[in-house]
DNA sequence: CGTTGCCTCTATAACGTTATAGAGCCGTCT
DNA sequence: AGACGGCTCTATAACGTTATAGAGGCAACG
């Protein structure tokens, strides 16, 4: 179909071999040649065929970001830096859906889509430890977000813990004492919603603070909905929190809009936190204190370490990396207005 | 590196084209030799190498869709259809992030990627109908959203005139008169805000109010930031609108945004409306009144056009199609709460 | 009994690229 | 003068797949 090799070697008088080492510069041609080879290329719009050349490499430049849900703004958010850091890298990143579903998630790992990726980032949230040992593909995995540990692959991904804490101890630092936690799970998967309430718990009860079960409402999910709900479902047992901690923004959101169809006044009545820093957050009314992951470091690592694994240069540090958070307080916890 | 055809072919003792058979279904293979055959490629876990099959079919199974900004909830939502439609035809959607960058959509057109993708469903914006139609590749496009019309290619959008008209009349309707318009665009791209404001202008006029320029906001891009500023410059001048008509949800949630900081109450002082129907809209406060486009057609109807298009079928029905729109009044133009 | 035709399977040539081995040429050193 | 080395360039064999042409066996037919 389109212009190949050979049409540019016939063009310029020249080999096909000569032809690939203009353009990849991989050995040295004379400046003569590589001047009629490239006037050959710009006059009949040559472009590599990169099926071919992966053929031929085993490799194909190309690399794929998996995650649960493309409509979560935090993972959107989080795929635009991967994007911009694979292709200054000179990468392509590819995108991949999970849909939050453990088959999704499974084909990933060992898929027919292999052969055409060079490696994969995924941000697992059905699938655990022994799925993860029990991959067969031999390409490079990073993983990043919900919690798959002790696989011996590099993982990113913030200390969830230490987040849930600092999300309790600001909460009690304004005064609060009845801290809800909605997002909770029921089933084993969904590690880091584990962590968060673990974290929650525990800075309860360093501040003294009793824990009751009854304040923690499960999810299936973790969107707008599912915050909305079980805010809902929780008012619905009368004797409100004066403090509402969601597993992420967007549950917190759906709380902030179910807090106001009750006339909950946040944050007078009850303040509300997430975690993620989506831009909605900042623009929500009341706008949203949030645990704020840096991005940028989480991307730009997960890029960087599948791409020094594929290029097979050794990767220094450990396997597990912890990125920074920090608190970011607005209006749902008392911040000024503006 | 995997295993390959020459792997199985060798453990089930046939030759290479019949597990090729086996494994496409193209020939007919005896039974006794299909099941060995299968039995030799669950042992050694086969899966063919897409990449070469690909060099050989001369079509990858990939398609690609290339929008502005992933982080625009509108598109995420409808790149999140459009992946699932195309897996039910068996192909593979990959994302492109245009960025809104007119380097990046004119690569995409002729781009090197060109070789690896079947097809593309490309949303412009800062490339018009010239670029288009110097478009040098052959692999099938469609356009989706905003404007490059009367060009040979699929084009998939809502009637953005129509759209603007249906807004404007819903605020007439419930007694508004200076109406604002947020994101209107200086440059000659950006098609489908100058049609917005066409709708605009029309339903304005059909109602027999006057057209006041100082009312219609121009804005660089189209994100919640875009809304809120272009709003807070508005209100700066005194003498603030009844109404806002934003270009999308985002802007109209930035609107909603300034408004909320300038003390305009919403929907008494001031009503606003968006286009798009994402769920933010849902949960905002107030949640917003928008246009929804019918964004499963337009996801479906682009997918299996290309899809039709790369395998040669008989495309009915004209190039270009208007996809339904359906107004849905919410909190911020005056529907009750809950 | 030879021919025909079907049914299964095989050998092999592409697809477009890159890596390897080596050929030809020219200048320089002994 | 002959040998050597360096520099360009070329011929060619892969990479893993699919499509084409055809080989071999067996049954049915004349």
């Amino acid at each position: 179909m389109g212009v190949n090799l050979k049409d540019i070697a016939r063009r310029a008088g020249v080999s096909l071999a000569t032809v690939s080492n203009v353009v990849n510069g991989y050995r040295p041609v004379g400046e003569r040649t590589r001047q009629r080879v490239q006037q050959a290329i710009d006059e009949l719009g040559y472009s590599p065929n990169l099926g071919a050349r992966h053929l031929r490499r085993g490799r194909t430049g190309l690399i794929a970001l998996a995650i649960p849900e493309l409509t979560n703004p935090y993972f959107a958010e989080l795929a635009e830096i991967a994007i911009a850091e694979a292709a200054g890298l000179g990468y392509t990143l590819v995108m991949e859906n999970t849909a939050a579903d453990r088959e999704a998630e499974l084909a990933l790992l060992d898929g027919s889509r292999r052969h055409i990726i060079d490696g994969l980032i995924l941000s697992p949230v059905r699938i655990g430890r022994e799925e993860v040992l029990a991959r067969a593909a031999t390409s490079p995995l990073v993983l990043i977000g919900e919690g798959v540990y002790d696989v011996p692959h590099d993982h990113i991904a913030i200390d969830n813990v230490a987040a849930g804490h600092a999300a309790i101890q600001h909460l009690v630092a304004i005064g609060r004492r009845r801290i809800a936690f909605a997002g909770a799970t029921s089933g084993g998967d969904r590690q880091s919603a584990q962590l968060r309430v673990r974290g929650y718990r525990e800075a309860l009860a360093a501040a003294g603070l009793p824990y009751r079960p009854q304040l923690v409402a499960r999810t299936d999910a973790f969107g707008r909905l599912d915050g909305y709900q079980a805010i809902q479902a929780l008012l619905a047992l009368g004797d409100p929190p004066d403090a509402v901690f969601g597993y992420n923004d967007l549950v917190a959101i759906g709380a902030l809009r179910a807090l106001a169809e009750a006339g909950h006044r946040v944050p007078e009545d009850v303040a509300v936190i997430g975690i993620d820093d989506i831009e909605e957050g900042r623009f929500s009314t009341p706008t949203l204190t949030t645990i704020a992951p840096d991005k940028r470091e989480i991307a730009r690592l997960a890029v960087r370490r599948l791409v020094a694994r594929i290029e097979g240069a050794e990767v220094i540090g450990p396997l597990s990396v912890q990125t920074p958070f920090r608190l970011i307080r607005r209006e749902s916890t008392g911040a000024p207005r503006g």
